[in-house]
DNA sequence: GATGAATGAGCCTTCATTCAT
DNA sequence: AATGAATGAAGGCTCATTCAT
């Protein structure tokens, strides 16, 4: 990922990433079997990190308040471990090369679902299904879009920022659309 | 852009890209001054596209009618020439490559603030400043993440469903929170 | 010579040369047929204006003069036309490459045998003719070692010095070691 | 060095050389760093080979024998070492490029320094200093235009006339115009 | 006579990967 | 388990040269 963030995938030569960990070149190969499996082998780690961070959140919020996990999922994706330029760099080389890649472009799918499944289970909670679904997806779309847009700025992404736009989306929607109460009835 | 679509950038090579547009290898570097630069000039192209695309809806458009000039402009983000897979490989790649390239950039920042800047023109109309600003943001974040989302589909992007979600959110957030008419008095 | 002079026989490409000279490539070739043979072309203006300097100057010195005469021709020698930096340079260049190229080998052959009939016609009027076949070939390398010398210097040769050098050594050898008057008698 | 005998530097690829070698073009990049750094460091070795010819002569000689100490240098720097036709082209070629390469350059000069320092200290035994200077000039003058014009010459450099011929007039110049002994008295 | 556009051949270099140690 | 040396394949790019205009 250091490599990646310096020089970017293509340029992150087996030598210069094995250099960086201090190691020589073959043992790459040797473990890893090829500059792409390792590339893989790094995206799951960092996609453990991800699900860690979101699932361990969820931990400590009660089942019945969808408005805080929905919050607690947000934030999980917007974790330190999550906008880091290394890895901010590291994930986009990894959904372009996602593309035409297909063991990676497995990884990434798995991702994407898992994603939309938290927050259409919570949803769920608190408005029909049908409806469910799109909030999911225009949650899902706004973690990603101002993900994105950070990523693209040097000065990184504001995760305050995007924690506050991206909660407003979720209180608003909630709030205008639902005549259900905002913490839900105990199952 | 073929090229970019069936390999990826990096396996692109000039003579792969020479042979799909039926010129030798080296007319590219005489025209374009290398691959690098190639990428640049096609990736202008297909921001004049886009800009144009914009524009175009925009004319047809009245100047008090708030909604649907936002509508225009999200239809013109997501039109035809924008929403090829080739084009949308092309952008993902320009994106990842553009961390790394001062040229590439520069092309991405001003892309970046000029719908910024044709959101908030349009919301200021409707809304206090300050409010326009961050409504502006999670537009273009719904833009770019449902946008990002589709690409790393193998189907595609849903156009109308991206259309509909993200129109979807500006009537509410027009109706929820302007105790001003959705459509703007004529100046 | 410009471009030889800026970046080297190597890399100075037809495009290069055609630019400074304010004409297309293509001249080059259809009036010259080929790189090589504009460097050949170009030698034969640098000889002949060699030729011309020495000539020149000996017409007029009186042909009984031996020593003026000498000096004459190694004055020719490093005439301006021969010591600019542009000259020197391709003279080099001319050299290295006549070593595998037999048109530019012919050419430089003849250059040399030239300086050393010149010089062994005069010696062999004070000396006998084995004599003065060696000190012929003492004073061309004379010449040559000196023009070398400063042509690998940044500062270029140092005409007045180098024709001091010379001279001095044409006067001692004739001076020591004949016993015949400096200068001869007329025939 | 054979490569440059046969075709030239330029045309002297490092396919060719690696051929010559019995190893891959790779290994020349991966342990000289490029085609430029391999003529670095081929001249290096040839220059040592040079710095050591004379040396060892000089190891030989008498301190105060200041003629057979001159005639040891100019015997060094016709050394079989020096005077193969694949060193010499090599050496044309060098002199030729250190023109327009800086790191060749700066071998150049320290070689050509090293010669007039060590001709220059001999010859202050037995002539003031500023005549010691000017026939070291001469002597450096001989000794490289001798090479160079032999150098042009398919049958090379005919070795012993070339010591003859600078080794006489190194002994003229001391009888000539040296009041002193020619075997310098002893420290 | 002169040119601009275009090309094909070739070169230097990089790099993922292999293999003997 | 780990490495250093070495390689083969490929890529970007340059350039002398050609050709229709």
């Amino acid at each position: 990922m250091d490599a990646i963030n310096e020089v970017g995938l293509h340029k992150a030569s087996v030598v210069m990433i094995s250099g960086k960990a201090g190691v020589s070149p073959a043992i790459i190969n040797h473990h890893f079997g090829g500059k792409d499996n390792l590339l893989e082998a790094t995206m799951r780690t960092v996609l453990k990190q991800l699900s860690d961070s979101v699932t361990e959140r969820l931990k400590h919020v009660d089942r019945s308040d969808v408005v805080a996990r929905l919050n607690a999922i947000v934030s999980g994706n917007f974790d330190d471990t999550q906008t880091e330029s290394r890895v901010v760099k590291t994930w986009l080389a990894f959904w372009t090369q996602s593309m035409h890649d297909e063991a990676l472009y497995r990884l990434q799918r798995v991702n994407e679902q898992r994603l939309l499944s938290y927050l259409r289970y919570e949803l769920k909670q608190v408005m029909p299904k049908q409806q469910a679904v799109q909030v999911a997806k225009t949650i899902a779309a706004l973690i990603d879009g101002i993900w994105l847009r950070g990523a693209l700025k040097p000065e990184g992404i504001d995760v305050p920022e995007a924690k506050k736009l991206i909660n407003d989306y979720i209180r608003e929607q909630l709030e205008c659309h639902c005549n259900v109460q905002l913490t839900a009835v105990p199952a």
